[in-house]
DNA sequence: GCAACTCATCAAATTATGTTGATCTAAACA
DNA sequence: TGTTTAGATCAACATAATTTGATGAGTTGC
């Protein structure tokens, strides 16, 4: 389990998490992968809106997807949230050797 | 540990994390806490800009403030952190159950 | 080849966020 | 009381993210 995330990464996966368009397409895919025209379908917005998000979402490693025919699969990348996890528990473990450093 | 984050609360959360000036404000709190003009001298930017900075933070719970006489000290509260760290941790296993689904 | 289908991409319009500079309140101190 | 300081808030502006509708590229089946 190597914690690689750049700050920079990081930023980007939290991100791609702080909207609920695409939390609503994690959901939707926490089942198995699915093609783009069915995500259109089970998630009721427009196709072109769609690509715009799972285009985040892949960019930001929490996604992967595969062509098959004409159809394009994207399936969840769990590693990715793990990685995220991590990088968020070092933030944390920096932040808890805080002590008060005013004292009045 | 309860972790009672709504899906919105955490969705503010990650939105405040993923800035760049948020998370310059945390890490120079990780010392212990300041007051808001020492942040400024810290951090470089204007009042205005850290104050507004620092509203969204403390309005997810990332950090706490207290008066004292003239000055307000803000410090960091990671039991926010650590929360956000069990609503990521159910979001991955709520994931990692996914197996394929369309086979071809 | 041609028509229908899947999906990505683009430009334009819209909306959300962040920044700046000014103003305001409250505390401290003369 | 008058003045200075700390910090919040506001309106105007600037920038970034999202949505929409249109177009294009590749695939399949006729």
């Amino acid at each position: 389990m190597q914690n690689t995330l750049t700050t920079e990464q990081s930023r980007q996966t939290l991100k791609a998490l702080a909207d609920p368009t695409r939390l609503d397409v994690i959901h939707a895919l926490a089942e198995g992968e699915r093609c783009v025209c069915d995500l259109t379908a089970d998630l009721g917005i427009t196709q072109s809106r769609l690509s715009f998000h799972l285009r985040v979402l892949r960019d930001c490693g929490l996604l992967a997807d595969r062509q098959s025919g004409r159809w394009t699969y994207y399936r969840l990348q769990p590693d990715a949230l793990s990685a995220l996890e991590d990088w968020l528990a070092a933030l944390r473990q920096h932040c808890s050797r805080s002590a008060p450093l005013c004292s009045d």
